[in-house]
DNA sequence: AGACTTTTAAATGTCAGACAAATAAAAAGT
DNA sequence: ACTTTTTATTTGTCTGACATTTAAAAGTCT
């Protein structure tokens, strides 16, 4: 592992990338103990601030974690699904924000990724998976529910709707685009009359996933994403209206 | 925009946090300049380096970006559609790599949101990323190709395929399940036999694609996912037989 | 006055050395 | 043999300084 001091970069983003090349390599396994601050300094003849920020800018990655102590140090984290989630959410929903992306595209990329996992979920459903989505339909259909906490149940079901299809890279691929698309179904708000329409939906998605009958789970699904941008359209035209 | 002093995590973990926050909510908007290093150490009463490594990690993630001199300063990035593209790649290939996923399950997932796309491609695919597609054909029928060009090959031929779907959204999304397979592909070291039968697959699928045939695609890429786990399948007994 | 050069100020990048706090192992004591 | 204390190691943080980059301000010449 080396760096080039005249490369008009930050030596930390050089250090940084030559252990992350070295993690990724497998050079460097998994629960493997890095040198410590010092010894890092010294090998790549830098300070031990420097050495610190290459290896902040990593653990922001979860590629490594800290410990401090006597037998402390950095060690490689093992990624998991978990941490991957959440770094694949922030960064769908930074890019949906800041990229000001058509609600239709982002629907569209949704809803296509949606029924991909949907015929795979209706072989492979657990009665448990099926459970969760009941629970689901039946929250939403409480009255004084408000539009965050329904949004909320509703990303909860499609969750379990993708968990179904049991396979944790799907998932892990969906979850940031079910999830990132919260902010912009918050800004429909939802009418009383709307949320019995999606109900009734989410409830023959159900119907469909119990019986294992995937062309449904998929028509469903279609009705249900028409649904959803009719809404958005209906919300954008009201806007121009009264705004 | 504050932290807790006696909190037991990071100083500098709590400080990104703390701008991220202000970044994801719209507190903080594109281009914004934030407050000097010296300024911000003042504010969350802590020291420069501390602030540093706050920076540094927001930088890894592609939040900010830093420019020196006498009008410098961190300023708020634009997450750009590459930049969520190659911080997914990585992602997505530690994932893989770290928690041995098996390669039906990451063949699966590739393939059930590559055929999402398809459906998509078929109806909007532009005359230039068939052209895409038949050059990479074209090279792959090559003499001479090595497997890590083959490779690299497929993935151009995939991901043209993927952004004939014209939903920057879904090609986000998929640039990671592609890509990070790679790496597993490689290590399916293909025969000319093999390649043949991939080159004849990939044809069928852009003549699908030229005649805007959705199901044709499909059926090919069904085909493709079916071959491509049946010669990791060899590979795989192979290696029990001779290791 | 206008164009060019030099100076200056502000910001990030880097360094050195120090101390605090946590932690586990080693040493001491009961 | 068990408990307590000490010690060494490592990360976390602070202070202060200097280097480097960059744009704006000041100065200079035509």
């Amino acid at each position: 592992m080396k760096i080039d001091p005249q490369n008009p970069a930050d030596l930390s983003a050089q250090i940084a990338q030559a252990i992350r090349d070295a993690i990724v390599s497998g050079r460097l396994i998994v629960d493997e103990r890095l040198p410590s601050e010092s010894e890092l300094a010294d090998q790549f003849q830098v300070s031990r601030p420097t050495v610190r920020e290459a290896l902040k800018r990593l653990a922001a990655q979860s590629l490594i974690r800290t410990q401090r102590g006597a037998t402390g140090g950095a060690f490689v984290n093992r990624l998991s699904f978990e941490d991957a989630y959440s770094q694949q959410i922030t960064t769908s929903t930074l890019l949906l924000s800041m990229n000001a992306v058509n609600f239709d595209t982002a629907c569209e990329a949704r809803y296509a990724l949606e029924r991909a996992c949907a015929v795979l979920s209706a072989q492979r459903r657990t009665a448990d998976q099926l459970a969760t989505m009941r629970a689901e339909i039946f929250r939403q259909a409480q009255p004084g529910l408000t539009d965050e906490a329904f949004c909320a149940s509703d990303v909860a079901f499609h969750r379990a709707l993708v968990d179904g299809a049991g396979n944790p890279v799907l998932s892990y691929q969906l979850a940031g685009a079910v999830e990132a698309m919260q902010p912009l179904m918050n800004m429909i708000t939802f009418t009383a009359r709307s949320r019995e329409e999606i109900i009734a939906l989410h409830s023959s998605i159900a119907d469909a996933l119990e019986a294992r009958e995937a062309a449904l789970v998929d028509t469903a699904l279609v009705k249900l994403e028409a649904y959803t941008r009719q809404l958005a359209r209906d919300v954008a035209a009201r806007r121009r209206k009264t705004g």
